[in-house]
DNA sequence: CTCTTCATACCTGTATACAGGTAAAATTGA
DNA sequence: TCAATTTTACCTGTATACAGGTATGAAGAG
């Protein structure tokens, strides 16, 4: 008997998905969370063999969840759950300690089989997924390294509709500084300008 | 006995909700769809008493297909299904023809709930819904974006990351006139430049 | 049939962002 | 403590965006 736990901020998600799993017998779910911090409380009370993880949710986020994870909790197994496949992703959550990955519009039997794949102690990743790392690795040469705090600070700043010199002011720091930081990050990110920086920023959530 | 279809792009969250309800007596499935046109078709053959669509979907969106199930199958209910509670979704929704409107973290009860609600010709609206639509009444929200549809369609390439001239081309325009367009834009919302803009769309959740 | 908005296109500038480097303190981790 | 990363800062360019105009044909509303 496999036991997992779900961790997903919608309720109408996680309720579907134990229920998707409830006919299955060897696969028994033993709790709930609708974010980060929730899931590691429920951890210190019963441990699970696979966490199911969404990567976006409110507070803690699942990267930082899975590290927390993996550091407290290392025999627990995560499984990725989400909705996009771009490479920066998975790569994070491969590096955070995820030994699988799986996409939101895959099916109840791709679901099950990576429950199984993980909880064996093998990986398993989506198709998606592994192409766009692949392609990203094609492009992108060395860079993966996620971001700094002042890196992400700068976001922030950026998608508030400031320029690089008033950053600088507001930073105490020279223009040019603030100019490396943000040609930094479109490395990072294998973003083109602007655009792609505030529509990273929205889909972590940084910024309402 | 509630006949209903639910379009969603996610194969997992469609199997989940699926399976989530198939428990209630007086409600059945009758058809599952992966986006706006694939909804459509399903609509020819058999008519259902309700729609669960979720808005955010590739291709043919929730609002597109809304207002087409509302010309073509006025008896249909719409029940919108999303994350995000802003009122620009909420409003639009409205206008295209959704009687209900609920959230992907309200749970099973809100959803059986709603969808009985919607059955019976009434409207079923989630409190965060409301909500939002009500304080952005109380700002000054009431100019329902004062922007043209090309104006609109400029924002979305822009918010993807393309140049002016790359937009031009796809478009067959003049760069120039991408340039006013983009002008315009910034003038009408007050706005400073691009992150402003990736922002607005986003807020107005024509970009995910 | 006017009046208005829209979509189109152009012009002259300046400011900002982006691309390609180099490099050296400061900090962090193993 | 030593290596790696982060944060800082600079340089030289080119491309793009932004600000300030003007203007005309087409479509739609009153």
């Amino acid at each position: 008997m496999i036991k997992i736990i779900i961790a997903d901020d919608h309720a109408m998600f996680r309720e579907g998905i134990v229920s998707l799993i409830s006919t299955e017998k060897n696969i028994a779910f033993v709790g709930e969370a609708k974010n980060g911090s929730e899931l590691l409380e429920l951890l210190q009370l019963d441990l699970p063999d696979v966490v199911l993880l969404d990567i976006e949710m409110p507070g803690m986020d699942g990267l930082e969840t899975a590290k927390k994870i993996k550091k407290q909790f290392p025999a627990v197994k995560v499984l990725a759950l989400t909705m996009h496949s771009q490479s920066a992703f998975v790569k994070n959550m491969i590096k955070a300690g995820a030994t699988g990955y799986i996409l939101k519009n895959s099916g109840k039997s791709e679901l099950i089989k990576a429950i199984e794949t993980v909880y064996k102690g093998d990986t398993y990743f989506a198709d998606e997924a592994m192409d766009s790392v692949m392609q990203g690795l094609r492009n992108n040469e060395i860079n993966d390294s996620p971001l700094s705090s002042r890196e992400i600070q700068i976001i922030k700043l950026i998608a508030n509709q400031m320029t690089s010199s008033e950053i600088a002011k507001e930073l105490h720091l020279s223009p040019m500084t603030v100019e490396t930081h943000r040609k930094n990050i479109l490395l990072k990110l294998g973003l083109r300008n602007v655009a792609g920086l505030v529509k990273f920023a929205f889909q972590k959530g940084w910024i309402e």
